[in-house]
RNA sequence: GGGCCUGUAGCUCAAUUGGUUAGAGCAGAGCGCUCAUAACGCUUUGGUUGCGGGUUCAAGUCCUGCCGGGCCUACCA
């Protein structure tokens, strides 16, 4: 048995996810996730909200609430549709939590007494009528260079050169529109990135097998013109974790806080004594602390590409330059962005279907089907709603739900809703199960690899055999002839959709619960032997035929959501 | 501007890292089956691998120049 610690990056507090969203982090882990607890081994699967930053405060005050409540109800907006969507967390964390606080506080301070963090004086724009410092973003101007009117602090978005603040001709704040901003001296911690490039470098190279990428981008950011640069880690904002040194004060910190970039990572950790703290599980050092047993774990993270240069760098050089012995990242699958119909998905402009209205329209297990069978694992791939449609129709109605159809009430029209008595294996059982061993082997390794279309094809390959077999097979013939042959051959049709409920589970764990329920057993032991995989269920074992597992989606219900969605969020 | 990724059948994607005749699924065509959600199975039509050069016994794969798409570029997260 193996131990494997999986986190997901964690979605920002500020309004519900879209799909892009989900199938770049959250989903695939819970399929490895899943997938990992399905083999025996020992899971602890984390993910919390991303609760601090600038955006979250002004969420905040467009919805007229205290930022400390909106989030509190965010998280359990996004709480209960990770839940629709089978996302199983062993715990939902808040980056916002005292643990976090704790621990954020606690790597600053050895961050500090390594030499690793330095202060830093220098001028940012505030705005008197927002009471804030703006981030680069939070300005607008015109452009020195091509004239644009509404360009970025940070860029040019028509000429695309990039700008200070202070280049800009007419600045405004894009909060207010104030244009009452002052260059104003502030005083932040940078945390000396710089000074671990070789350690970090070193430590990349001998990663093997990661997405290139996930390497690529760290390679960039780490030779990129002068290297690894300094990183700024505190902020002027109210919302977030005080700039503590430990449990002391920061002289010349009062009132600052954390940047979101620094104290998110951790919550990863802080996540795991939340959920310890929370009753779910007794000791969360284990996992993490390699001096205290986390030697054995294996970690995977989950992100999007977005997310590739705090998990590769950032995060790392506070582990790293902690000199504590706490568990680094093995692995990093990284992924692409899924775009929308022949645009981004993008949630400020409320564009594409958001997790809430999936939900709304259809079963969580079609969306699990169909984005993780499409996830962008090589390049940006597109959600079409005609794909869409045929993907789940084909492969879940047809292909698997269908089978399930044919073989349950083929047996209870000839022999009654019990698995028939009878007749034996022969030659053509003997192949079927050799081509699943070969077919599953191949599942299993896909699976190990995280690589998770390929994994979704060969499980479909998987269903396709019983398919074949049946045709094959054709127990409607030969229960005219030979009666136990047909028992033998339904009996082994039978002991499949268990099978096929057990291999399908991570991907679509409702249904597959719906089919080991329909074939009244609990047995979910993971097939290492298929032969007696399919002779779990004896002669006699009663079992129901289910409803239609997958309805299929009409042309009206695809022209509809195709209307519906094709705007803006209302 | 710089960096990285990417372009393969009508569509979505593969191709064991330079090695037989470039493969799957969907869509299309034909046949079969009749247990089943008009479902299933078998067969089959589609490709000058974006374009032009080059290296090599051998190039979808490596080099180079164009053309197109995407992402990142450190104060959004």
């Amino acid at each position: 048995m193996s131990r494997h610690l999986i986190t997901s990056a964690i979605p920002y507090i500020n309004g519900i996810k879209h799909l892009g969203n989900l199938v770049g982090s959250q989903l695939p882990a819970d399929l490895f996730a899943r997938y990992q607890r399905a083999r025996g081994n020992e899971v602890l699967f984390l993910c919390a909200t991303d609760e601090h930053g600038t955006p979250a405060e002004l969420a905040a005050a467009k919805a007229g609430k205290p930022v400390a409540e909106y989030c509190a109800e965010m998280w359990e907006v996004q709480s209960e549709i990770a839940e629709g969507f089978g996302l199983s967390f062993d715990h939902f964390g808040r980056s916002s939590s005292d643990q976090n606080k704790k621990l954020t506080q606690h790597f600053a301070k050895v961050l500090d007494d390594a030499g690793l963090i330095r202060e830093v004086s220098e001028t940012q724009m505030y705005s008197h009528t927002d009471g804030r410092f703006l981030p680069d973003r939070y300005i607008e101007g015109t452009c020195p260079n091509c004239g644009f009117d509404s360009a970025r602090g940070d860029q040019c978005d028509n000429c695309t050169k990039q700008l200070d603040p202070v280049d800009l001709i007419n600045p405004h704040s894009t909060i207010s529109g104030s244009t009452d901003l002052e260059m104003r001296e502030t005083k932040h911690l940078y945390l000396r990135q710089s000074a671990m490039k070789d350690k970090l470098e070193e430590w990349i190279d001998t990663r093997e097998g990661w997405p290139v990428l996930t390497t690529s981008i760290a390679k960039k950011w780490l030779n990129d013109g002068d290297g690894l640069q300094d990183r700024g880690i505190t902020r002027d904002l109210d919302w977030g974790v005080p700039v503590m040194r430990g449990d002391q004060p920061w002289p010349g910190m009062e009132g600052k806080v954390f940047y979101v970039w620094f104290d998110a990572p951790i919550e990863y950790i802080a996540c795991s004594q939340e959920w310890v703290d929370a009753g779910k599980g007794s000791d969360w050092e284990r996992w993490w602390r390699t001096d205290k047993g986390a030697d054995d774990v294996t970690y995977t993270q989950f992100m999007g590409k977005d997310n590739v240069p705090f998990h590769t760098l950032s995060f790392p050089a506070t582990i790293l330059g902690s000199g504590e012995p706490w568990k680094l990242v093995d692995y990093i699958k990284s992924f692409n962005y899924l775009n929308y119909d022949g645009g981004q998905f993008s949630t400020s402009r409320g564009r594409g279907v958001f997790m809430d209205q999936a939900l709304e329209i259809l079963p969580a297990d079609y969306w699990r089907w169909w984005l993780l069978a499409n996830v962008p694992e090589t390049s940006d791939s597109e959600f079409t709603w005609e794909q869409f449609q045929s993907g789940v129709n084909k492969d879940l109605a047809d292909v698997l739900g269908n089978f399930v159809s044919r073989i349950t009430k083929f047996c209870r029209s000839k022999f009654g809703e019990a698995v028939p008595e009878g007749g034996a294996f022969g030659a053509q059982e003997e192949t079927l199960i050799a081509d699943l061993t070969a077919k599953i082997r191949a599942y299993e390794g896909f699976m190990e690899e995280k690589e998770i279309r390929k994994a979704a094809q060969e499980l479909r390959g998987i269903w396709v055999a019983g398919n074949e077999y049946l045709q094959a097979a054709a127990p409607w013939s030969t229960f005219k002839t030979d009666p136990d042959l047909a028992a033998a051959q339904v009996r082994l049709g039978l002991n499949l959709i268990r099978l096929y409920a057990v291999l399908a589970a991570p991907f679509i764990p409702a249904t597959s619960e719906a089919m080991l329920t329909a074939m009244q057993t609990d047995n979910n032991d993971w097939p290492d032997d298929v032969n007696a995989a399919l002779t779990t269920l004896p002669a006699g074992h009663a079992f129901t035929v289910p409803d239609v597992l997958f309805a299929k989606i009409t042309d009206d219900q695809r022209e509809e959501w195709q209307a519906r969605f094709a705007g803006v969020r209302g």
